[in-house]
DNA sequence: ATTGACTCTGTACCTTGGTACAGGGTTTAT
DNA sequence: ATAAACCCTGTACCAAGGTACAGAGTCAAT
């Protein structure tokens, strides 16, 4: 199994070189074996986890929340069991909120290009109008 | 119709006092009438306002871009049209992919609790297993 | 008319999540 | 054997999004 040097694995994974040593100093990523040397030598897994991170942190979750995300995907025990349990419990919740807060957005958004596409007065859009009283938004 | 001053607003949509007028220095909310000391007025709208941009924050999209969405939220056209539909259009395909990828660590997060639940050899967790060979996670 | 709880502006400081050297060693290709 | 292109650690710096004063004015109640 082919091992990669630190600056191929920021290049697979599209992030900074530095970025890759910043998430070992955080602990989201295992620190690798090293050469004789000294250099940091990666398994290909080290690329998934690298962008992993990435899709977590763009749906809103902090570096700390990943850190435990990233133990569920590794099926790692690092946290007590428990503690996972109610973690991903508590993040259900938080994600069904968001995806319903997500599709709200999605309808005010298509509503504005309709709005421009049909030119009608905004009181008459129906779509803008049921989401206004609705409170949703 | 009441005003409210700038730390009832704060209180009211569960922020800072400083955020307030943090988010009217960086055009996100606009800047009230004042009494004739100065004192900020605000319309119970600053409310709603302040609580569309945290749902959007906590969504993962930046100030820049949440002062793009309320443009759409009050239908205010800061923005020429051209402008607002492409970013429409270019927010809703992003809002799409993070609908995706939300639904993806719902099931991460529901296979670690049905693992922890069942204690089944992870390899034997239909869910994981379905995760892993697609690749989606 | 004075005390306490507000408000104002302006500037300084903080946290998160990086990013960029400096100063030094290593590896590879010529 | 020497330059180019890596790597190391450590520390400094940066941008975004706040948060916290300081110094001064205002308002409401006693």
């Amino acid at each position: 199994m082919k091992r990669l040097t630190v600056s191929q694995v920021a290049k697979a994974s599209n992030v900074n070189i530095e970025t890759v040593r910043y998430y070992e100093r955080r602990g989201l990523i295992s620190a690798p074996p090293r050469t004789h040397s000294g250099y940091r030598m990666y398994a290909n897994e080290a690329v998934d986890d690298i962008q992993f991170i990435k899709r977590a942190q763009d749906l809103g979750f902090s570096l700390e929340e990943i850190k435990h995300l990233l133990c569920v995907y590794k099926k790692e025990d690092y946290f007590p069991i428990e503690e996972m349990s109610q973690f991903a419990a508590v993040k259900i919740q938080e994600i069904e909120e968001k995806i319903h807060q997500l599709n709200n957005f999605k309808s005010l958004l298509e509503s504005a290009i309709s709005r421009q596409e049909s030119d009608l007065p905004k009181n008459q859009c129906p779509i803008i109008k049921k989401l206004s009283e609705s409170g949703d938004l």
